[in-house]
DNA sequence: ATCGGCGATGTGAGCGTTCACATCGAGTGT
DNA sequence: ACACTCGATGTGAACGCTCACATCGCCGAT
């Protein structure tokens, strides 16, 4: 009349079901050599019949390190942070490895060693943050150098493996794009902090180049919403021709409020974004924006990860990964 | 010269740094009574001198639960998903839980079993599962019943605790405001499969209420170019003046489709969306559609399972939470 | 003075695994 | 027939923590 422990079976009832030791039913468990042929077969049975499953924590414990990935955003709704997510649990389920989610939600120090800590308390294998922004950035840096990371957007963090989607070459593709058109000039509708990021250096250094006037970034935030706000004013400066958004949400936003302003796009102010999310093709008109592989993205980050892990083999620098720009119809020339 | 072993420090580290037993260093981790507080002080000092961070994995092995909640579904990246995945993260990380994702891609039977069995060889507190579909849904039958669970979207699953939107509710307010502007009848393009679906329910349902006829549903899946090409066929039959689409991409797509063949929304066809994404209010023309709180789902969602994981207190019936239609540019009285 | 009681702290055991090493029996070369 | 190797299997310890229980002072009540 013993309590009936509800109790997962471990591998001394498999090995005691088996006729074996523990330490055989582990040695099969692990698809180590040495077991024979005969012996695995029976312990195999026994783990099914018994429905045992190895229980990580205790082999975490033993062993010093988990399983299990953690990823580190300040956001993991929107389009491209979803798709890079879904990349990397792709490759990390099919190694065997699970993964975990912490979102930065919040600037404050503490809040943020909090998370880390957090973190730090799992048995992880290692640990892949979003830095294109200074919250992941930081919490990468408190993080001992020890354990395997890799930093993927912007421009990385404390020195780990990196990797990002060449941003700036797609920038650069975009503005080119607009000026073979005949634009005199390109404004960027981007979001702060503007410095690091990829899509700036490129429209900048491309102006630049070109030797044309180089108007000031206008800020704004990534709901098409900003971007509507911004294409109000756009709409009243007469001067502007052509508009390069930080995503396609924001130029969708911005579209519309030309739109709405009375003025036509591309005919009078050529629009062009960034992503090309799944609906950039489908909008009234429809975008020229960059496309970036996203998942690809995800999945190759993971893979670094896994290098690291399981090699340590640090990549000699950071990883880019192709845009390309796609033409459609939110752009053309400029009305003379 | 002993190798120097790369350790995080344990509670004995700081038990002897701090001239206690790490019995009293458990105790002031947990923050249980009964420790006199300049002991708990000078634990504390020792703790942060030290770095030292709780080890989960050795707590979960010898309370036989984790402090990890798992999110099992067929689809992160959709904004609906990806938005219910970041309420359950909000919430969770609120009470002090830590997020795992495991995205069932493949129907295949031993897929989901290998997923399962990596579910549960984790130290879980708990399960949420996405049973829009039959993935999640049958994934949930191969858990446990002691391990606690909470099925989101959907019917549910295994007599879980379940929450979802109100989708009937929401289905119902579209098709009743399409009848009311004068439509002889609405076409449903929705996702297949549809039984299941809060949305074909109430399309249906309010359609037979109406006493109008109830055209066969036209499946779709959940992309703007599944919606694009049913938009070119809806265009074709000039009968159809309503279509309520499975979501805004879906609605986006038929729109675009049905512009490009020279029909006019919502002067020829009203289209109707679902979800209210950041972007149907800045879409030409903007959709009407139905608002969803995706956020709040999610964190309701936590909240359930975290109920069901203290105290288990299994709710009575599932919870629905409300959803209600927004008015734009996309519907209108049919032309006569 | 003696004792129960209670707050503060310590001790032993065990969670389920892996690692390092020990053992054991059957072949192999001489 | 001998030590000798090698493949197959078993044993003890440890990972870092929590649980149950033991201990130790010190208080006020008798």
């Amino acid at each position: 009349m013993s309590t009936p422990r509800i109790r997962q079976p471990s591998m001394r009832d498999v090995a005691r079901a088996s006729g074996v030791s523990y330490q055989t039913v582990s040695r099969v468990i692990n698809d180590q050599e040495r077991v024979h042929p005969e012996t695995r077969a029976r312990v195999l049975a026994a783990v099914d019949a018994l429905g045992y499953h190895p229980n990580s924590a205790a082999r975490a414990l033993v062993t010093g390190r988990g399983s299990t990935v953690a990823v580190v955003a300040s956001n993991t709704s929107l389009y491209g942070y979803a798709r890079t997510l879904e990349g990397i649990e792709d490759a990390a389920f099919a190694a065997g490895y699970t993964v975990n989610i912490t979102v930065l939600r919040s600037p404050d120090q503490s809040d943020r060693a909090d998370a880390v800590e957090r973190l730090l308390s799992q048995p992880l294998a290692g640990l892949i943050a979003f830095t294109h922004d200074d919250l992941a950035r930081s919490a990468v840096e408190d993080v001992p150098s020890r354990m395997p990371a890799v930093t993927v957007f912007g421009t990385g963090a404390g020195g780990r493996a990196h990797i990002l989607l060449d941003e700036e070459g797609g920038a650069r593709a975009a503005i080119r794009h607009l000026l073979d058109l005949g634009h005199r000039t390109i404004h960027h509708a981007g979001v702060p902090p503007l410095l690091p990021s990829g899509r700036l250096l490129g429209w900048r250094a491309t102006l630049e180049e070109a030797g044309v006037p180089r108007p000031e970034p206008i800020p704004v935030t990534w709901e098409p919403r900003s971007g509507y706000e911004v294409g109000s004013a756009i709409a009243r400066q007469h001067d502007i021709t052509a508009v390069f958004a930080g995503n396609d949400d924001i130029a969708t936003g911005i579209v519309r409020a030309l739109i709405d302003s009375g003025r036509d796009v591309p005919g009078d102010v050529s629009v062009i974004g960034f992503d090309d999310t799944p609906l950039a093709a489908y909008t009234r008109p429809s975008l020229t924006t960059v496309s970036q592989d996203f998942v690809e993205l995800g999945r190759r980050a993971f893979d670094l990860l896994h290098g690291l892990i399981e090699q340590d083999d640090q990549p000699a620098g950071p990883t880019v990964l192709p845009t390309h720009l796609v033409t459609r119809e939110s752009t053309g020339p400029p009305r003379r």
